[in-house]
DNA sequence: CCTGCACGTCGAAGCGCTTCGATTACTTCC
DNA sequence: GGAAGTAATCGAAGCGCTTCGACGTGCAGG
């Protein structure tokens, strides 16, 4: 193993000054910088991790702490901890990946132990157990999601009520009077995670102003609740002509259950969803949808993490701006319907 | 910040001896070790963890290598990834994951700085520019996926050779003479991962054992793609009752073509999935499959990388055994086919 | 009664790095 | 021409922990 002392006595330099060169912190002169380049790359010398870590009290790693349960959002989760994870390896960042099995306690074992300088999390519940730890703590910290109390952190997510607004703004205007949302799984809104019912909350308040009639059903993402939920929406209203979908796993139950049952999309019935840009791509349908920007969340993040950490920044509140993109999936309202 | 020393001084002890307690690499007495205990607790200490890589060169952290693409097996992925993290944890390690965007040189950084004791490999490619840097660097490491040469690692995989052969098997018994695979998106195939290929290669053996004849075509996992596919297919080959398909986002998009083209599952064609037990279960038939372990094929990993830390274990080639779950996907093949 | 051995504890060295003066050698300016 | 500064480097302290050898103590065996 080569150490610092190894390169500066190879460099004819001391201990210190390679510590310079490598961080940058005073002035070295050129010819010396890059005798010890030089002697870093002969040697093939990696700075010891732990070593920088008691040295200078920063381990520059990232806690990330992500869902334990994979019943939602998988590809969104996945895709903003990869996002998170390139983004901080642009600052000169780790990222440790604690899940949520071990609850409130990983978060005080890894900021604690100094293991990492900072935390990301995910799944932010609104009255999260983690938050009183991590705000005692004292470390920096970003919530993806938007708690009750955000005083103390910086948060990042969609303007779901926006999203929601949105969705019940297109769907009136093409002539829809009746629409019915298909939610989350229960169990989501059972968690508390309240994006579900901002989104909701959202459209509700909107397709009042617009007097639109909106039936809200929160369903799992099988065939077999989503063909039980689409039965009895349209026992109670059968004058229902457009759907908001938020739960990835259902769009294409219910896409393949109104074929079945021989309502055309767009022409009878229009569906728009909320969800990852490449679900509304990908399906049997190209979907009007509000998409669900993992990487800018992600990106945002891990920027502002970094901010903290390195010059402490300003806690913020980042509410990203929801867009609307019409596809094949939603279109005027059927004449008489 | 609470310190070792400060520890030893509340309980009236050396640092030492607090540092026994903690690891218990001696023995302590058991009035000492409660009063340590109860001064740890007191004080709220957390062993630093910067100080404790420096002086044991043990950081107790795993790297994940994660795929950076998400088209392929991302709730897989996702899967293990998570399974990795919580079983890690019951050894007391943490994982740091690392994206494939930085490519081999990530494998350096984090060994040569001793950031992390052992790595995982996921998405690993038959010749991955990986593995020759891993091997010098004389660091457990336990590969997901088969590489061509696996001398000086552990390797963790499901047999998809023996998948491919359970499905042919599975469709020979019930008739069915000749059968399309539905591969993964060719982009798979090209970067040379392995598994696709030894699935269909032990499809085409057993195939060929018992008269079955095969039509091979790797697929995107979109409704498009698939309908292109499927075209050609019955096109081709008009006598085809049997569908394998090993790409999961490929499932819905054939069932529901199936569906619109008057084919009815499993009375006239039977399909077959290589893929997670989810997507088994949830889409719109429920699947006969052969699962793809991702649980299990994580604790294996960790479990061998733990044994290879702890105790330098030898390097093993875990190739888990298949299994094909009947549902109701598949049946025999229609009279006069 | 002395030797030998386990047990329980302590002290000190040292892991590899950062960082804070201190030092030296030049400039620059009045 | 000397004071005052600046640039470039060094030495040493110390971050918080682990670990090794040493040091009592008490007890069994000869």
């Amino acid at each position: 193993m080569v150490t610092l002392a190894d390169v500066a006595q190879h460099a004819g330099v001391s201990a210190s000054t390679v510590s310079y060169v490598l961080s940058g912190k005073r002035t070295i002169s050129a010819v010396t910088k890059q005798r010890v380049e030089r002697s870093i790359k002969e040697l093939g010398y990696h700075p010891n991790a732990g070593a920088r870590a008691l040295a200078s009290s920063r381990s520059n790693i990232i806690a990330l702490m992500m869902p334990l349960r994979t019943d939602m959002y998988v590809p969104v989760m996945m895709e903003i901890a990869i996002a998170v994870a390139t983004n901080a390896r642009e600052h000169g960042f780790d990222v440790l990946m604690l899940t949520g099995e071990e609850g409130p306690a990983a978060v005080r074992r890894v900021v604690g132990s100094g293991l990492a300088d900072a935390v990301i999390l995910m799944d932010v519940e609104l009255n999260d157990a983690r938050l009183p730890l991590l705000r005692e703590s004292g470390r920096p910290a970003v919530l993806i999601g938007l708690p009750a109390q955000t005083t103390g952190f910086t948060c990042v997510d969609l303007d779901f009520s926006e999203a929601g607004s949105l969705c019940a703004e297109h769907l009136a205007e093409l002539g829809h009077r009746e629409i019915a949302v298909i939610g989350e799984a229960p169990a989501v809104y059972e968690r508390k995670t309240g994006f579900a019912e901002r989104t909701i909350q959202g459209l509700r308040t909107r397709a009042r102003q617009l007097g639109l009639r909106v039936l809200h059903r929160p369903c799992e993402g099988t065939y077999a609740a989503m063909a039980g939920a689409l039965g009895q929406i349209f026992t109670e209203r059968p004058g229902i002509t457009g759907f908001v979908v938020q739960n990835e796993q259902a769009v294409e139950p219910l896409l393949s259950l109104l074929r079945q049952d021989r309502r055309a999309v767009p022409e009878d019935i229009s569906v728009v969803a909320v969800c990852p840009e490449q679900v509304a791509l990908q399906g049997s349908v190209r979907l009007t949808s509000v998409a669900i920007p993992a990487r800018e969340m992600a990106r945002h993040a891990v920027d502002h993490l970094i901010a903290k950490i390195e010059r402490d920044a300003d806690d913020e509140v980042f509410l990203l701006r929801p867009e609307l993109v019409v596809r094949a999936s939603s279109g005027p309202a059927p004449v008489g319907g």
